[in-house]
DNA sequence: ATAAACCTTGGAGTATAGTCCAGAGTCAAA
DNA sequence: TTTGACTCTGGACTATACTCCAAGGTTTAT
């Protein structure tokens, strides 16, 4: 079990962030000595992890609430409210994923030009580079 | 040319941000009617869409200013910083791609599951999925 | 020509996500 | 056993990114 700024130097966030989260109801930690301090299980640093790379992709706090909070339960009804919710997630994800290759190409293209490459200067902004790619594709 | 209220509908966003936004340094419309009124051009549409794309992914404003205000000269040391600062830009966005694959496996997995799926109970949550997944890597 | 629907600026207000104390208690090494 | 590093709670403060007026001018369809 780990104290809450062992558990904050291994994720790399700070001891208020983990507070935060909590007061937040993203996390509370599995157990308190007795002293009341927090102690973070191996199953609270992966709830940790899941919930920075999903804020890091941009999930907001309040969507990743909701992502942590489902349960599937043997009620039909329930399972497929459950569904629905997380196709709903799946889309918006694949339409991030759209966006950071686009992005991606775009610095990608510029990386390459300018520093003695072969592409025309129409590479060296950003816009550029993104226009490129459009014209390309 | 497009008045404010016909890109801010183009873009799906409000002729407030779109002010906001030319407060701010990331957008200035490329010209203004005799009344005063902004007018936007094809290359203003597609900043804006730069923009709203890297601020999906998870840039924020300022960094996404940095990187509209990159413009490499022939000058070869602010060359090699421009490019330093892309390719810094770069490994972060092959971090958030790897992040929302991953988020996407968990949610695929989920979706997949407890509809009379044949996959296990433990998939049953966001984090049954997500641990399942590291299981198998 | 007039009313609805647009546009202008400036400034105040809101939501989200932390971040930083203060004052007090706890733990671990010298 | 004491001192420095840790922890606790509660509350104030900050940055980011909008969002919403108010008071006025402009455009456009009828």
């Amino acid at each position: 079990m780990l104290k809450i700024g062992e558990l904050a130097a291994l994720a790399n966030i700070s001891r208020d962030t983990l507070r935060f989260y909590e007061k937040h109801g993203l996390i509370t930690p599995s157990d308190r000595n007795a002293a009341g301090y927090r102690l973070y299980s191996n199953t609270d640093v992966h709830r940790i992890s899941f919930i920075l790379s999903a804020k890091e992709v941009g999930f907001t706090l309040k969507e990743i609430h909701q992502l942590l909070e489902l349960e599937v339960t043997k009620d039909e009804k329930s399972c497929n409210d459950v569904k629905q919710f997380v196709d709903t997630k799946i889309d918006i994800v694949d339409q991030r994923l759209a966006d950071i290759k686009r992005i991606k190409k775009s610095l990608q293209t510029l990386s390459n030009a300018c520093c003695g490459g072969d592409e025309p200067a129409t590479h060296c902004t950003i816009l550029g580079a993104l226009s490129e790619q459009i014209r390309e594709s």
